[in-house]
RNA sequence: GCGCGGUUAGCUCAGUUGGUAGAGCGCGUCAUUGACGUUGACGAUGUCGGGGGUUCAAGUCCCUCACCGCGCACCA
């Protein structure tokens, strides 16, 4: 038996993550150790150390934490307290994004449901300021659960997509970009969102399979050719026929042109030859709605062909008789088959499945629609650069300046460069960056601030959220200000979105800055797959299928969900999260804490804070613990979380505890008085070491038992900012 | 249609450069008033999706097929 009389009281019970966290937290926050500045004042590094720097995705203020932004910041709280510990300049700066669309359509939800009001009846000021309360609040409650995570931000430095600052940066980047002609208005068809009322871009849209109908008929009885089609109350707005210039069925009939009188609308139809018409599908012969079709309009910009608009925002019939005029188009498309039954023109109708656009915020189904919008020209020439927008998307990924974790996300990327076009970045939404574009009469002004004078109307849209996403890791770090830094701190070291948002985000951020500061905006992109409950389905409130990473650390603690994602999460690669094996990690905490309690009971100051003299079998276990520890510094640098999390797990449970530890006993209650001696300083630099190890995972046990444990003169008495062992 | 990923123990997943198949959970047997029952010891379970190839050696490299998931394109 031997008395706790070296053990600390609070060690003789079980572990308690609820009551320590917090406590520690502010411990942490006292220090002001987040600031690299702190340290470099309190002597801890040099002013010249190497940087770490890394840029917190910001979360959107459209609620609460989920279990991605769990997992997110489990990884680069790694990462940071990594870089922190070797003694680097190691900078995370946090922030909150305003998403646009996403948080208004939530906003304006909430008002409809709650009371029975659109934001039109509330009007722009009124309803931006029932935005802007609940985006604060929103923001209030995810800076406290991150901070609840353990996160080691530089709060001093927190930013918000939509602040003053960032507003500046992103009138900033706009009217440069104006001016270099490669910001320009157009009159081009768009995806129109008619339940959100917006415009989206193309990566906005999330295609559903769905069956639909397809109806074979002619435009009237004397029509030479018959077209297939699944929205026939488009073809109202039908200006041609194309036909692929080698399918002889049609050729004798190009060139020609007919007049009809389609459900009451004359509509007059050339017979054209395009290679982009693929003579199986169908009957070989497409229907060309310019107005309401990507490809159509296309078409029709190649063969010069007027664009008539027959259906409106509202997703409504703009013309036709009584019978049309007015209608939804699901219903208009109704009233059209019926026509085409009874003129006896439908040839054939079948069940076909299709892919249907809808927005991804929304869910609203996408009508493309022609209006005049303002875009980025991601081919075309900057001036005095000699590339595009595309080539400066392209060329870091590609020579290996930004290097894409798992790598073969780079084909992903490459593929998604090669099929983008122009980018439409005006939203008719209020709550966003609005355009820094005024306008008199005729006259344009584009501009960092308003043009000078009366008379001037700022242009009514507001920007595309990721525009000023595009700017994060520079924006945060002060520009356009030439800050210092902005010198030291940029560009990043690392940056860790979701697959998901890899063209969204990554992409845009890589286009922001080799435009704006002619480099890149980080060295490594790490990607993270999505977080999802047990059956792999995602988590949501409709499904009630939990997924609250706060709920879930006051229960098993926020070290054991952290662990847990470091371990169970591999890059790129989805998770399923299982709660019994966070439970597993909360043990594991606990096994520390009374590994602590039993090594604690059996040294003294003394064996911690000795040079260490092994026998030669200690030795041999040391030798054995640094080379798991290198092994670990190795992975934690590679990325590999999963794998030094894991080994960290075993060694201290199967090989310190189970194995050292219970072999010490005969030893330590033994009469060779060196080996015990040996054996003590062991044990007390193995676990003290292992503590440290443990830190960028589990940060807040390991701190707490730094706080009860003897320390050497090297080290400091947080152990946040101690030195790395190796 | 093009591309990417996955398929390993009952379940969930590791397996970094090719060198005798791993972990957690679960399961079975046993132990224990001695740091910890949030424990310990021991144990069972795998034609590593199918087929072919390269190699002294393949879960790992190459080809091919199947199924699952995803991205992009098409979506008349």
């Amino acid at each position: 038996m031997y008395p706790d009389e070296n053990v600390p009281e609070i060690l003789t019970k079980p572990y308690n993550p609820t009551e320590t966290e917090q406590r520690i937290y502010d411990k942490w926050l006292a220090s002001g150790f987040f600031s690299p500045e702190k340290m470099i004042e309190e002597g801890i590094i040099k002013e010249d150390a190497e940087t770490f720097t890394i840029v917190l995705p910001p979360p959107n203020v459209t609620g609460v934490l989920h279990m991605g932004h769990a997992l997110m910041i489990s990884w680069q709280d790694i990462m940071a307290r990594f870089a922190r510990m070797r003694g680097k300049r190691a900078l995370w700066i946090p922030g909150t994004d305003h998403a646009a669309i996403a948080t208004q359509s939530k906003v304006e939800a909430q008002i409809k449901k709650e009371e029975g009001k659109s934001r039109h009846d509330l009007g722009r000021d009124a309803m931006l300021a029932r935005i802007d309360a609940f985006a604060q609040s929103s923001h209030d409650t995810i800076v406290s659960q991150v901070k609840a995570m353990g996160a080691s931000c530089d709060w001093s430095r927190e930013a918000f997509t939509m602040d003053d600052n960032r507003n500046l940066a992103v009138r900033t980047i706009f009217s440069q970009m104006y001016k270099d002609g490669l910001i320009y208005r157009g009159h081009r068809i768009v995806n129109w969102d008619p339940k959100g009322q917006t415009t989206i871009a193309d990566d906005e849209i999330v295609y559903e399979e769905r069956k639909a109908k397809m109806y074979t008929f002619k435009y009237s009885k004397d029509f030479p050719i018959s077209i297939s089609t699944t929205r026939p109350e488009t073809k109202i707005g039908d200006v041609a026929v194309a036909v692929n210039p080698e399918d002889t069925r049609y050729s004798e009939f190009v060139g020609r042109e007919y007049d009809a009188v389609f459900c009451g609308v004359p509509i007059h139809i050339k017979i054209i030859a395009d290679k982009e018409v693929d003579k199986d599908f169908g009957t070989g012969a497409l229907g060309v709605t310019p107005a309401h079709s990507m490809t159509d309009w296309e078409i029709a910009d190649r063969h010069d062909l007027p664009r008539p608009q027959v259906i409106n925002e509202y997703a409504k019939m703009m013309v036709g008789g009584e019978n049309l005029l007015g209608k939804k188009t699901t219903e208009a498309r109704e009233v059209i088959v019926e026509w085409l039954r009874a003129e006896n023109l439908l040839e054939k109708e079948e069940e076909i499945a299709q892919n249907i656009s809808t927005a991804e915020r929304t869910g609203g189904i996408i009508e493309p629609l022609p209006k005049l919008q303002w875009f980025i020209a991601v081919n075309k020439e900057i001036p005095g650069r000699g590339k595009t927008l595309k080539d400066i998307m392209r060329e870091p990924v590609e020579s290996g300046a930004i290097k894409i974790l798992p790598d073969h996300f780079d084909k992903t990327y490459f593929h998604w460069i090669d099929n983008l076009r122009d980018w439409c970045i005006s939203r008719q939404i209020w709550y966003g960056h609005r355009i820094p574009v005024w306008y008199k009469g005729d006259e344009v002004y584009c501009g960092i601030d308003a043009p000078i004078g009366d008379g001037w109307i700022q242009d009514e849209d507001t920007l595309d959220t990721w525009f000023s996403s595009g700017l994060w890791t520079f924006s945060t770090l002060g520009w356009p200000n030439n800050t210092k830094e902005l010198e030291i701190y940029h560009p990043t070291t690392v940056i860790q979105p979701g697959t998901e948002i890899l063209f969204f985000w990554v992409a845009r951020m890589i286009l922001m800055t080799g435009y704006a500061l002619d480099t890149i905006p980080f060295k490594t992109v790490l990607l993270n797959g999505m977080v999802r409950d047990s059956q792999g389905r995602k988590f949501s409130k409709s499904l009630g299928n939990g997924g609250d990473p706060i709920e879930t650390a006051q229960k098993y603690g926020a070290d054991a969900i952290r662990m847990y994602f470091a371990i169970a999460s591999t890059p790129g690669t989805d998770t399923k999260l299982y709660e019994d094996k966070i439970k597993g990690y909360k043990h594991f905490a606990n096994k520390l804490w009374n590994i602590t309690r039993f090594v604690m009971a059996r040294t003294d100051t003394a064996h911690w804070t000795a040079t260490p003299a092994y026998t030669e079998a200690d030795q041999t276990l040391r030798n054995e613990f640094d080379a798991i520890a290198q092994d670990v510094t190795k992975d934690i640098d590679a990325y590999r979380f999963y794998l030094a999390g894991e080994k960290l797990y075993h060694y201290i449970w199967s090989t310190f505890a189970d194995t050292i530890l219970e072999g010490s006993k005969q030893i330590l209650d033994g009469t060779d008085a060196d080996a015990k001696q040996s054996r003590q300083v062991l044990l007390a630099t193995i676990l003290r070491d292992s503590i440290k190890l443990l830190h960028p995972f589990m940060p807040f046990v390991t701190e707490e038992l730094w706080s009860l444990i003897p320390h050497q003169d090297t080290d400091h008495e947080l152990l946040m900012v101690s030195k790395w062992p190796n």
